[in-house]
DNA sequence: CGGGGGTGTCAGTCTCTTCTGACAGGGGGT
DNA sequence: ACCCCCTGTCAGAAGAGACTGACACCCCCG
């Protein structure tokens, strides 16, 4: 169910759920079987509030999935499972990925008509 | 040259340094070909000092090298270049990074004897 | 000699993320 | 009744990162 090449936004989504030691944690913890969140909050021995904001990075990634299991006595427990993923990083991955990129995007080479001076080399020719 | 199974730290780096949609662009940009660093910001259309930053984030992260080549007229001239690198993204590889990550590291399943509380969920207990 | 292009670096903002403590509840055992 | 374990959310402090303008210097061409 892996998405081969993910659009841009969504790559940049992973990439920056995936980028924090925490977050990378959660993900080990979470490979070896689902857990709730105070559970895991003691075993990674974390803020629960924290968890659950790193939790919820990854869930908006689509790395994790959490759904509220209401046992049979009632109580509300939230298991957190984690969404296989596999998804090869390669510079020709990244081309693909900036193509669909958010908002505008410059051009590999263009002469850009109508932008103005870009570096800040200029000594002061302005002012 | 790319290593199979990157250290923690190392795969943190890589990551964090992915993290950026500038990061993806400049990588972009610098697959279809060396370039040098005022050239690139023309291109991107973003500021010198800022593209500087970027670059050496994501030298540090062993994605691009940059050699300050002196031409013959004794202008300096720094290129910068793609390393080509293909790391995949799966749990299994985030298990064996954590396994190497920096600093102490929580237990999977443990008891933590001494631990005091983690959640911050008591009513009163203590006041 | 005055542009024009290039590199390198710095101090300062400014915005986003991370992290904490405390609060709201729901339900069950003793 | 009290105590225990769970979920969900929030305001606000603390920190890290992104970004800017300006400055230092180099060399060549007219």
């Amino acid at each position: 169910m892996d998405q081969a090449s993910p659009s841009g936004d969504e790559l940049l989504r992973v990439l920056t759920a995936m980028a924090s030691p925490h977050r990378l944690r959660i993900i080990a913890a979470l490979a070896e079987g689902r857990t709730y969140v105070s559970q895991l909050a003691r075993q990674l021995q974390m803020n629960r509030p924290l968890l659950y904001m790193h939790l919820q990075r990854l869930e908006a990634a689509g790395l994790v999935t959490g759904v509220l299991e209401t046992a049979r006595d009632g109580s509300s427990v939230k298991y957190f499972e984690l969404v296989p993923f596999a998804l090869e990083l390669t510079p020709e991955a990244v081309i693909a990925a900036v193509r669909s990129l958010g908002a505008e995007q410059a051009e590999t080479d263009g002469p850009a008509p109508g932008a103005p001076e870009t570096g800040g080399s200029r000594r002061d020719t302005s002012k």
